[in-house]
RNA sequence: AGACCUAUGGUGUAAUUGGCAACACAACAGAUUUUGGUUCUGUCGUUCAAGGUUCGAGUCCUUGUAGGUCUACCA
């Protein structure tokens, strides 16, 4: 493991381990992760996936993963099957089948009649607009209904009559009956179960009634025995009305604790606004690359490690935080500089020519691999008398002494190659150079260098002849500003980054071709790049996934 | 306005629960380096404010201040 694990408990450990002191639940721990299925999960979901997984993990404890599919309207079967996908490739295993919300429904509907026979709950037939002026404001009490004293019997006939389909949408609803003066705005009789007549993804048309998020979750964690329910911060207020129903139903108590989101710098995180830019043609897809979503970031090559190593090394607490992007992406290299082999790749391409090597000749030279992991072995690379250079890494004339690159006069050591010599360029009329002159030290050769010329920079190069042209997406944040939400006065759309994708077309190693899809390299000196599933055998696609550091100021 | 939550370097998270404020990232400087990468060393800089309790307060109390959340038939 690349990050030492965290010795101190965080305040949600401490209070399972002040349960499981107390013998809660005879030290039985049980998480469990509920997204609804209406779309695919990010990087904040991944924070809570691994919230829950860990800390289960940490106490010898299981975590379930449950579809919350209680709106039909919003929800489908393709997003259930992306979402297990991501929690596979994160590293998670969930204990049993996947669970539903939409499975409980019978058992929801049962415990609706229960509420409804300890007169705790009533059948309104208020409008929507009719409710929310009962609801009163904050720190102004609400009024109640005037069906707020039906008797349990007739609530029950209606009720009945609900999921049977005799009334239509939005003309009943069912309503807990707490409090309509209670300080907590959700405790003022708030609404359990609408009428939907809407098929749903896994039900059909089975029901026409579908319960709320308050009268569904939390009954759910009970069902499955759930003992720790960890979640967001702005569930805390449902917490009130999530313990009010264990109280009332008499069901099994879960506990609820909730903990700050995790917000990093140039991501956003909103589902609606993620789908939004899609829509916008902003971005390709749910996975595109420059996407935050966990399909997207993958796509660009994040390994799941990264991220988990990440999620666990930020904590857990209950304060707003802003994550920056390069405590991510040190989190990304730190796995990339372990496991990815080394390649060179020429992004923007300058001819080089060795004028005093043989034309025609070929040579085979050795290089290492991956220097941090001397186990991944070496390889051979084609040399000959004309090369491909970074076009940056050449001046037409020295900046000063700490450039160490190519100009006229300047050696410099191909990695793994010679020390060359520079003579001159060319250049077209526009002033653009067109090919760079050298001579090479035919005695510098790497490994068995006797030529005594020291060289301070190492230039990446491929071989002209055997190079092999690659499309590379380059990557830069979506957007230009860190938390393009907290405007208040400017639409998130206004930041978005022009620049988040440049093409361009590299010359690479031969080798680059074959790669399978999804694997990952480091070009050298440039950053850490992964196979894109657009790729084909002729052209083989990869994405930018992380720049290296750079101490370089020129 | 009411209720609830939060406050430690630039960012994030710790502090044996009242006992020398530390770790990571970032930034800066240097060493090593056939990647201006990696690795190594060093520097920088912190307890929201004011009172109080105490031999001793980041930690406990009081009062402020700042920020966040909540008035969907969404989750």
């Amino acid at each position: 493991m690349s990050t030492p694990p965290k010795t101190s408990d965080n305040f949600i450990e401490e209070l399972i381990a002040e349960d499981l002191a107390n013998g809660k639940h005879g030290g039985r721990i049980h998480t469990r992760f509920p997204p609804e299925p209406n779309g695919y999960l990010h990087i904040g979901h991944a924070k809570a996936v691994v919230i829950n997984f860990e800390i289960a993990k940490k106490f010898g404890g299981t975590t379930n993963l449950r579809m919350d599919d209680t709106n039909p309207s919003t929800e489908e079967t393709q997003f259930v099957d992306n979402i297990q996908n991501d929690i596979k490739w994160l590293g998670y295993t969930w204990v049993g089948d996947t669970r539903y919300a939409s499975d409980y429904f019978d058992e929801l509907y049962q415990l609706a009649l229960r509420l409804i026979d300890k007169g705790l709950a009533y059948v309104d037939d208020s409008t929507a607009a009719e409710i929310e002026a009962q609801k009163g404001d904050i720190g102004v009490p609400g009024t109640n209904s005037p069906f707020r004293d039906r008797s349990p019997a007739e609530n029950r006939r209606l009720f009945e009559g609900m999921k049977a389909g005799e009334f239509t949408d939005g003309s009943k609803v069912l309503r807990a009956k707490i409090d309509m003066a209670h300080p907590n705005l959700l405790l003022r009789d708030p609404v359990l179960y609408r009428i939907k007549h809407e098929a749903h993804h896994r039900t059909g048309d089975t029901w026409c009634i579908y319960p709320l998020y308050d009268f569904a979750h939390g009954q759910s964690d009970s069902i499955e025995q759930i003992t720790h329910s960890l979640c967001s911060l702005e569930f805390r207020h449902h917490r009130d009305l999530y313990n009010w129903l264990i109280e009332a139903l008499e069901i099994f108590p879960s506990r609820q604790i909730e903990f700050a989101r995790m917000n990093v710098d140039y991501f956003i995180t909103s589902k609606r606004k993620l789908k939004l830019l899609i829509e916008e043609g902003v971005v390709d897809g749910w996975d595109d690359p420059r996407m935050s979503t966990l399909a997207g970031l993958r796509r660009k090559g994040f390994p799941a490690e990264a991220i988990r190593n990440f999620c666990i090394d930020t904590g857990v607490t209950r304060r707003d935080n802003q994550q920056t992007l390069d405590l991510l992406e040190f989190k990304v290299r730190e796995v990339m500089n372990r496991d990815a082999d080394r390649y060179m790749a020429v992004l923007d391409p300058v001819k080089l020519v060795i004028t005093n090597y043989p034309d025609g000749q070929t040579e085979q030279l050795d290089t290492e691999n991956n220097p941090e992991d001397e186990s991944r072995g070496t390889r051979a690379l084609p040399f000959s008398r004309e090369l491909y250079v970074e076009r940056s890494d050449f001046r037409k004339e020295p900046q000063n002494r700490k450039y160490y690159r190519l100009a006229p006069g300047k050696d410099v050591r191909l990695k793994s190659a010679y020390i060359i010599h520079c003579e001159g360029h060319e250049e077209d009329e526009a002033g653009n150079v067109t090919q760079i002159n050298c001579t090479y030290y035919p005695d510098s050769r790497s490994g068995e260098d006797t030529s005594g010329v020291k060289a301070k920079g190492t230039l990446h190069w491929v071989d002209a002849a055997t190079a092999t042209d690659l499309e590379v997406r380059l990557y830069e944040p979506l957007f230009t500003d860190p938390t393009p939400m907290d405007h208040p006065d400017r639409d998130f759309l206004e930041f978005i980054n022009p620049n988040s994708l440049t093409v361009v077309t590299a010359k690479g190693e031969q080798a680059l071709a074959s790669a399978g899809v999804g694997e990952s390299f480091q070009f050298l000196r440039q950053g850490y790049f992964t196979v894109d599933p657009d790729s084909t055998t002729d052209r083989p696609v990869f994405n930018l996934t992380v720049g290296l550091k750079s101490s370089f100021k020129g």
